[in-house]
RNA sequence: GCCCCCGUAGCUCAGUGGAUAGAGCAGCUGCCUUCUAAGCAGUUGGCCGCACGUUCGAAUCGUGCCGGGGGCACCA
């Protein structure tokens, strides 16, 4: 039994109850599901429920009497062994083994499949992240979001979700000239420019640009920082793109700033907010009333000047991503961009649309580095740089990814380099990673034995044991966490679950046999156990993907 | 001044209103002739920043303080 299929087995109870006329609830105020949860001691069974509590004041009678109709009834039901009320009116509930041996079952036949919710199906939602400019390597502040954003993307999918995972190449304004300009510099030997890139790459650039174009040398300074910046351009974007393949990001959507220009786009976006009356002109310029929605002042689209601002882009490139149909835009920013939140939101309601549901901001917390106790900071301006080629290089993608993605994103995350390639068990990706390897290993060798795992023979009454009932419990659970964890945003919780699971499963493996030793002959019971380890296998392996990690077969 | 985030064990951090607040690391003590010891078992360690409020019930929600970080451009 599921806990999906306890809690409407609960809610059939319910239903009964009052239709018997034993509980008196208005039909408006019953509950149209009944939450249940996994106690944390096992002195309170396996499942508990607090619907007794909540429904005491409804049903104009103490908690521990509603409780006490309801236990009856529960009671009757097939799987459970045993329901007692505790404290103020909890019921908490004991299933029979069978009854949760079963789950190993389900879980070995829905395979791959199993935690795949639909509490999201049919939802269009676009998950705009990284969105660097082409002009330096992904470095390792963009890293997070990489990550985060990739694990969001496949959590939502897994609700049920439509996604497309979008990066929005900032190529243009002054800091491409500034990247064209030092680029240049450096090809003719010359230092960068006080307030251009003074990192290493742009050397190397320079002269890789130069090797394949000669010719450009002989241009004019001014063509000269446009050639640079455009070959530059191309250049460092094509290297972005690959590094982030390895990385297993993989982005459906190249959205470049430019070609909101191009597709006139942003003419586009300037006429539809001025149409719904949000644009003004003062001082020379044009502004988007964004005090109408909260925002703290009114926003620039075109400057005095006649050039546009990034705002302007940002602007038409809401009201594309709009008109191609996505029902939530999640962007995932740094903390040093909250400023932004206001103004998208203020964006969305300028064009009719409620905010509330159409834009979701995630503002991460900046990642500090140490590197032998000592913090260091990033500047690409400066050149000190450490890419994500490099974190990969040092401790690989498995380990940087579920680091990345095991926290919270408002929670600020300290790392310390030296620690992360130690590669030791300080990492929780080993520690998860092994139990799939531990049992991969036990699979393979019961297949030697020629110990099948046949669906029809297993006996789900066999698995008893304490520690056989505490794993099924945590398989159990896999689905919910899923949905919260999309609901929620949230992948962090798929990481620190499977680490629950893991520890599962060494306590199980620690204290039941699962192949016969020696010239023992195979009996029901080791096939039951192979069968929840079959099932554990698939749940770490799902569970991992979603976090874009590898579930390795052997370490 | 205004806005956002954070204050939980010695350290790094979990904990979407539930019962006795958890994990890893660090420290101490045990467990491998048989399925992977990258494991397991035990043990030490807490005014959940402070106060008041909402609730049957608050680390969790609200308000006000205190402390730390970040942000408030006709820059991108």
């Amino acid at each position: 039994m599921t806990p999906a299929e306890l809690s409407s087995a609960l809610l059939s109870v319910l239903d009964a109850a009052v239709a018997s006329g034993e509980l008196d609830i208005p039909a408006d105020r019953r509950p149209t599901s009944v939450t249940i949860e996994r106690p944390r001691s096992t002195d309170h069974g396996d499942y508990a429920t607090n619907v007794a509590l909540q429904l005491a004041k409804v049903a104009a009678r103490p908690p521990r009497e509603v409780a006490t109709v309801l236990a009856e009834r529960i009671t009757a039901l097939p799987g459970v062994a045993a329901v007692d009320i505790a404290g103020p009116g909890f019921l908490n509930i004991t299933l029979e083994a069978a009854a949760q041996g079963e789950l190993a079952r389900t879980i070995v036949g829905q395979g791959e499949s199993y935690g795949r919710v639909t509490t999201m199906t049919g939802t269009r939602v676009n998950v705009e992240f990284i969105s660097a400019n082409p002009n330096g390597p992904i470095h390792l502040g963009h890293a997070r979001w990489a990550a985060v954003g990739d694990a969001i993307a496949r959590v939502l999918e897994a609700a049920g979700a439509d996604v497309a995972r979008e990066f929005y190449i900032n190529d243009r304004g002054v800091q491409m000239d500034r990247f064209g300009e030092s680029l240049r510099e450096a090809a003719n030997g010359r230092p960068a420019p006080e307030d251009g890139y003074h990192g290493g790459y742009v050397t190397e650039v320079a002269t890789a640009i130069v090797a394949e174009h000669r010719e450009f040398l002989k241009l004019t300074p001014d063509e000269q920082l446009v050639a640079f910046r455009e070959a530059g351009y191309a250049q460092q974007l094509k290297q972005q793109q690959d590094v982030l393949a390895l990385f297993r990001t993989e982005f459906d959507v190249w959205y470049s700033e430019r070609s909101l220009y191009e597709s006139g786009a942003v003419e586009r976006g300037l006429a539809a907010l001025r149409e719904q009356g949000h644009v003004y002109e003062q001082d020379g310029a044009l502004w988007l009333r964004t005090t109408d929605f909260d925002d703290d002042k009114d926003r620039v689209l075109i400057k005095g000047d006649g050039e546009t601002t990034y705002f302007a882009s940002d602007s038409a490139y809401y009201l594309d991503k709009r008109a191609r149909g996505f029902d939530i835009n999640i962007y995932l920013l740094g903390a040093d961009h909250h400023g932004y939140v206001n103004r998208l939101r203020a964006i969305a309601a300028c064009a009719g649309d409620d905010p509330n549901y159409s834009i979701e901001v995630l503002i991460g917390q900046l990642v500090k580095m140490f590197r032998g106790g000592e913090e260091f900071r990033l500047s690409k301006r400066k050149g000190d740089i450490v890419t994500l080629e490099d974190l990969i290089d040092e401790v690989g993608v498995d380990a940087a990814r579920y680091t990345l993605c095991r926290y919270p994103v408002d929670s600020p995350i300290t790392l310390d380099l030296e620690l992360l390639v130690k590669q030791t068990n300080d990492n929780p990706v080993f520690y998860v990673q092994y139990a799939h390897a531990r049992i991969s290993s036990l699979l393979r060798s019961a297949a030697d034995l020629r110990l099948l795992i046949d669906v029809e023979k297993f006996d789900p009454s066999l698995l008893s044991h304490d520690r056989e009932g505490d794993l099924l419990g945590v398989l159990g659970e896999y689905p919910r966490v899923v949905a919260s964890s999309a609901e929620l945003r949230e992948p962090h919780r798929v990481a620190r679950y499977l680490e629950e699971l893991a520890t599962a499963y060494h306590k199980f493996y620690d204290s039941c046999r699962v192949l016969p030793r020696g010239d023992e002959d195979a009996t029901p019971t080791h096939e039951a156990r192979l069968m929840l380890c079959s099932a554990t296998r698939q749940v770490l392996a799902n569970g991992l993907d979603l976090l874009g990690v590898s579930a390795p077969k052997r370490m």
